[in-house]
DNA sequence: TAAATAAATGCATAGACTGCATAAAACAGC
DNA sequence: GCTGTTTTATGCAGTCTATGCATTTATTTA
């Protein structure tokens, strides 16, 4: 069932654990804060804390891996005649923007992990853990539009290099993002990322644009 | 001095543990070894190991983070003309194979890292470290060619936008080459790549190249 | 050969994390 | 409301990585 006791109870937890977090280590330094500290302050267990978040830094960003819900991905295979790299990208923030819906919360959060460059490391790290479902996501959006390559290895390599590029942008995006004001449109800095993409790569003043052999 | 006692004992005992660290590694897989194991292997304290390599993942992916030397820098700042992130990149992964000169531990470590994604991530965070360094090294290929933008702040983005690219391109291209055969080129490795982001980034079928706003 | 420097080690300790057993709470059916 | 079942919370013991500090041992330099 849904809204049980059980449930709201466990919500309840979580939030309390995470909010303790956030404050300590807005208070102390993420480096500073141990595990007990944030039990003793949520009144768990350290026990029950690995239970719901699996490791310090999953407090912060997150207990599980980050993927988009249906709906994104369902936008993102769909929208035919975009650019894939800045769809995907989209697709990406989007879903991690509806992760956290208190604007306290997430506020705290984008201060802690500007303050915290090891944090900003681990988020991207987490990412890369679900290559494999990203690749097959982009795969997927390759097969509803239709688009072919010589062979599927070679549009699998395509797909994998949009997720690495991704990784490494967002490494950017985030950057800004922590530093920007509070209330800063994330779709600005989006699209101001794609176009400095679209800047470096296009930009070779001497060098023909074949192969380099 | 130079090829003083002192420096040749530390050259070995280093080697020595570097090399029981693979190997067991690659017997055992790296979650399943511990410190204390290869600390037995190679007949060293734990103490010993750790002021060598600083931590686990430190004896396979190297003790401190890497960066380039100033001949690399100084090709790099000084190779007017030709592609930005193509140049970092090469530049990056020049100053990579370099570190390695034993053929033996370079292939034990492309075959772990193969089998291990984990430390694959960790090279990444790894380089991430070094982020403003790079951000520099950057920089001064800027100056030294007198690439100028509207202001300070907007260079310098470009030149964190190009160390994030590449740090994603780099998680492919390890991938790749931890996949590829022993004597597999890295040139072509990268110039495959690079070409691939181009294919990428330049593929837009129905967006107008301006800004999207 | 003696003083200075560097390397290796031992020991104590913190802190993250896991496995396992158990207690407490919430639920489901009656 | 009572009872058996399932979740959730906790306690505890133990493993492993990592650090600080003092001490010993080896190498270098004067």
């Amino acid at each position: 069932m849904n809204g049980g006791l059980r449930e709201r109870k466990r919500a309840a937890t979580q939030e309390k654990i995470e909010r303790a977090a956030l404050s300590l280590a807005l208070e102390h330094g993420f480096e500073n804060v141990t595990v007990d500290m944030i039990c003793e302050a949520s009144m768990v267990s350290q026990r029950t804390f690995f239970n719901y978040f699996g490791s310090k830094e999953g407090v912060i960003i997150g207990g599980t891996p980050p993927m988009p819900s249906d709906e994104h991905v369902d936008a993102f295979t769909r929208a035919t005649g975009s650019n894939l790299l800045a769809d995907f990208l989209t697709m990406i923030t989007s879903s991690l923007l509806d992760r956290e819906p208190d604007a306290a919360l997430f506020e705290a959060r984008r201060m802690l992990i500007m303050r915290t460059p090891e944090l900003l490391i681990k988020e991207t790290a987490r990412m890369g853990e679900s290559e494999d479902q990203f690749v097959a996501i982009i795969m997927t959006r390759f097969e509803v539009q239709g688009i072919k390559r010589a062979n599927q290895t070679e549009l699998e390599d395509e797909a994998r290099m949009v997720v690495a590029l991704t990784t490494g942008v967002l490494q950017y995006v985030r950057r800004r993002w922590a530093n920007s004001q509070p209330g800063a449109s994330t779709r600005d800095l989006l699209s101001n990322s794609i176009e400095l993409i679209q800047r470096i790569t296009n930009d070779q003043p001497q060098q023909s644009k074949g192969t380099a052999h």
